[in-house]
DNA sequence: CTGAAAGCGCTTACAG
DNA sequence: CTGAAAGCGCTTACAG
């Protein structure tokens, strides 16, 4: 039933397999008649030509492999929905692994990986340099996101943190904020970084005279609600506090309503990432939302570029996905 | 580079092919000596065998297939998680596909599945038993997950709403209530059906005293408010509510509130679901929990057992995911 | 234990 | 336009 064969069609329609594969490739180089008696013959039989034989032949598997280190949550499923789709667009087969706990695992699956797919698109805190030098044949195209091991030339697309981070600082500072406090990630977090590095940035430059007053943090709410106490006791003290991310913005308001202090009167907050969370805490989180199914979709385009056309993607390309101010009660906009 | 055959392979090594493969499959049949030498010139050379060559000649393809209405949300981020897991554990790769618009879109997505995948777990509203009819080989290994069309004989696995609305309403009774109102999901949902068949069921048997009372609804929250405020007029009014899901219960709530009616004190509440949100509003709410990755992980069990073993597993089979009460405040059980 | 050979189902020069 | 044949990289009887 499933199991009739290209040569079963040939017989079925009196033809060599050669005219089969031609008349169902396309239709080139056959006459529109035997293309017809081919094309009956082959609905007649149920027909599915045997992907590996054609993988096999063609050099081709027509399936992107993704990479990542988990499934769950908002912001993978937002991310591999916007894999799926553009993958659906481009008509390749998406082959997902994911929760490798170690850099063995993760080598594992990579390896597996080879021979079934066309490109990779790839995510994983265990891929610096070294280990893509040892997982990775050097010419199956690859994207990495929010991964960038220093020292490789795959192409990458990444979060605009850095960019993000501008945007945020420039709102409060429009709303006439000087002594804006920023509370840091976890110690060598990259993302982290860039949004510190672009707070700073902007507040070097646009204002020389407001200096940069960072407090430790490490991405969860306790911290956050640790960071809120230490700005309770700053003199002067802060009057906007920018958060690394939307959890220790969350934490340090409650800090904040705890002693009385009014956000976003006394003190605006913004956050980072805009989680589902952030427009039902009171007040209303000000944040930077980031189109994570784009990065998705676009690290396939990418890779689309890439497998399509070898070559045309220069090494080491980067590129960014953007971030975008959203404005909520907290940073007391409205008020401004 | 990463172009080793098994050819390579075996001239590195000074062997046969033949037993490069038997070495690198187990070492069966070769002396530990030729292996070992075999292994390092494998290594050596970076090889991994084809993945291509090796499904056409062994007819497996370690690859399973999920075919899902979409990946979006946090149910098919949980559902897919709990197949992810489970194929790992088996060694099989995870070839997914989604957002099939229409039939024919799914029908497209189910034969290009074949040859790629060992066996297929599928999740589809337009998977009636002609459909599967027409784009299923019959021997390929099937698991319908909350997806059952009347007259096929395939695998079924699905959640278990009869059982989870009889825990509710037993919950609901053993607080005292006798006058327990069900608002109903959209029609023709089966879901919705069920668990209105256990909510009348366990009404009837346990205490034929207490009738059942129908509202009409849809799943969405402003059915529920609608129906809440039915409720309102009702005379004698319920003296508890069952919605057949959280957001339903949700909407409800909504209504009772606006009118001045505390709940549980005065109306008590359930949903159905879980959904995150049911743990944040106020009162908190008592409902239903699903084990959603249990039912992706079972159906993946299941799928490997007809894998595995063809025919162990009789056609039609069903099994259930369990469901749980979670109490929460809503429904007065600290109270009664 | 080891190797030569057939064959999985397909595509694609190569002739005709 | 059409077909016979080679070959993709592997596994597995079949001999030795």
């Amino acid at each position: 039933m499933s199991a009739a064969t290209i040569k079963d069609v040939a017989r079925e329609a009196g033809v060599s397999v050669a005219s089969v594969s031609r008349a169902l490739n396309g239709g080139h180089g056959v006459t529109a008649e035997t293309s017809r008696r081919i094309h009956e013959a082959a609905q007649r039989l149920h027909y599915v030509p045997h992907a590996a034989a054609r993988m096999l032949i063609t050099r081709r598997t027509n399936t992107v492999g993704a990479l990542l280190p988990d499934l769950y949550g908002e912001f993978f499923s937002e991310l591999i929905r916007g894999i799926d789709l553009a993958a659906r667009a481009r008509g390749l087969h998406l082959l997902v692994s994911s929760s490798h706990d170690d850099a063995d695992a993760a080598a594992v699956a990579l390896r597996a990986m080879q021979g079934r797919v066309d490109g990779l698109l790839l995510m994983s805190p265990h891929a610096d340099a070294d280990f893509l030098r040892q997982n990775l044949p050097h010419d199956l195209p690859t994207v990495l996101m929010n991964t960038r091991p220093a020292g490789s030339d795959y192409c990458a697309l990444s979060v605009d943190n850095d960019g993000g981070a501008r945007l945020m600082v420039e709102h409060l500072l429009s709303l006439g904020h000087r002594r804006i406090a920023f509370i840091q990630g976890p110690p060598g977090n990259r993302d982290a970084g860039e949004r510190e590095h672009g707070y700073r940035e902007v507040l070097a430059s646009h204002t020389p005279g407001s200096p940069a007053i960072t407090l430790e943090g490490d991405f969860s709410e306790e911290s956050g609600y640790r960071a809120g106490r230490q700005v309770l006791a700053m003199r002067p003290r802060p009057d906007a506090v920018f958060a690394a991310n939307d959890m220790m913005a969350i934490g340090c308001m409650a800090a904040l309503r705890e002693a009385g202090i009014c956000v976003p009167e006394e003190i605006a907050i913004g956050g980072f990432d805009d989680v589902p969370m952030a427009r039902y805490v009171t007040p209303s989180l000000t944040t930077i939302q980031v189109h994570i199914a784009e990065l998705g979709s676009q690290a396939m385009a990418l890779l689309g570029e890439q497998i399509d056309h070898p070559g045309s993607v220069p090494a080491g390309t980067r590129r960014h996905v953007g971030a975008e101010l959203v404005v909520r009660a907290s940073s007391g906009a409205a008020i401004a």
